[in-house]
DNA sequence: CCTATTTTGGACCATTTGGTTCAATATAAC
DNA sequence: GTTATATTGAACCAAATGGTCCAAAATAGG
């Protein structure tokens, strides 16, 4: 039932690296040559594989969301407390090195800012993935709340959608070139939120 | 010294219909032809008086900090107090419809996501754009404490680094499809840092 | 070994991209 | 009215865009 040539590269491992060069430079202003060089396949492939550049864009990010949640989950659930993994998760970003990923900042805040509104496929996925983030962020406030380190008369949801937007606000000023100590004091204020 | 055919069209008017459609569509995604459809003039016109679409761009976002600036400032002079000036801008955001041009976000933060990092010259204009809002935050913070509404030990520096990061993730937010009920949350808990 | 099935590289395509050139046109100053 | 100067529309350009097609190559199952 499946014969013939067998494929020369990896799904998984393309995709990945679609999603990086995306990551790096949005939709629009990757091209497929960008896509073609990034992956290490060829044109053929591409179309063959994935069905073309929008659609590639698609699996994209919610490859991304996928493992941003699976990244945060865990996260969450190694640190000792829920309070500690929310603190971690923002000076993980104020600590990030210029080299690395994270000043590209959140690949699905990233598109929303592109174009969520002139595409509605896209703007669904953009909103589910923010829904995914709150959702951590969700559990991870109850879970505080539950271990005392944040006060239970505060609004978990509320302070979920708190987070989700604070983190996308401070990976913004890291893109537009605030430095080290300025996202410092930026983080600072947003923990103290949570007292 | 200046004889010859007079212009037919207004320079101000045109970058400002540039402006615009930049900030609808972003740079990249942003063509020339959408350009000269907005602003209504000729190629030729075009390359004359703007020197190219990387150019006009730079003009354009200057042209944007300009008009922030100035509007930002003019709030700030008629507000009954600092705090109010604060609490209004936020919420001008959470209220805004969806025709609105607040669905665009700010073109300076969407500009440094779209590519502050790759373009020098564009990375300096976001880099002064964000200090030139901060230094309107800081002012108003300064006011604020002076008049009462805004505890004196809190640092203004940070409060006002504080709320152009916010206004950055709220914006965001409002692109990335969050409805008005959760935006209103939102801006509530970040206001209460100036308590 | 043969064959059906799949992948692959490269040629090809129409369209659009940002940008240039230039003659025709318009007009202010003399 | 002539002239010097400035603007305009249209024709033109090479390069890049996303996308298609197909013959050659590779291999698993019979």
């Amino acid at each position: 039932m499946n014969a013939g040539r067998p494929r020369e590269f990896d799904t998984e491992q393309a995709l990945e690296a679609a999603m990086r060069q995306f990551w790096r430079r949005g939709y629009t202003a990757t091209s497929l040559q960008d896509l073609l060089d990034a992956m290490q396949i060829s044109k053929s492939s591409f179309y063959q594989t994935f069905d073309s550049k929008h659609t590639l864009f698609q699996r994209c990010i919610e490859h991304y969301r996928h493992g941003l949640e699976n990244d945060m989950l865990q996260h969450l659930q190694q640190s000792p407390s829920a309070r500690q993994f929310i603190e971690d998760t923002f000076h993980s970003i104020g600590n990030s090195k210029q080299q690395d990923t994270a000043q590209h900042g959140c690949l699905i805040m990233n598109t929303a800012s592109e174009f969520a509104q002139s595409d509605p496929t896209i703007a669904e996925l953009v909103r589910s993935g923010t829904k995914k983030m709150r959702a951590v962020f969700l559990r991870a406030v109850k879970r505080g709340q539950q271990e005392g380190d944040i006060p239970a008369d505060k609004n978990p949801g509320a302070l979920a959608s708190y987070l989700v937007s604070s983190m996308g606000g401070l990976r913004n000023m890291a893109k537009a070139g605030a430095d080290a100590k300025t996202l410092k004091e930026i983080i600072k204020i947003t923990l103290s939120s949570l007292d």
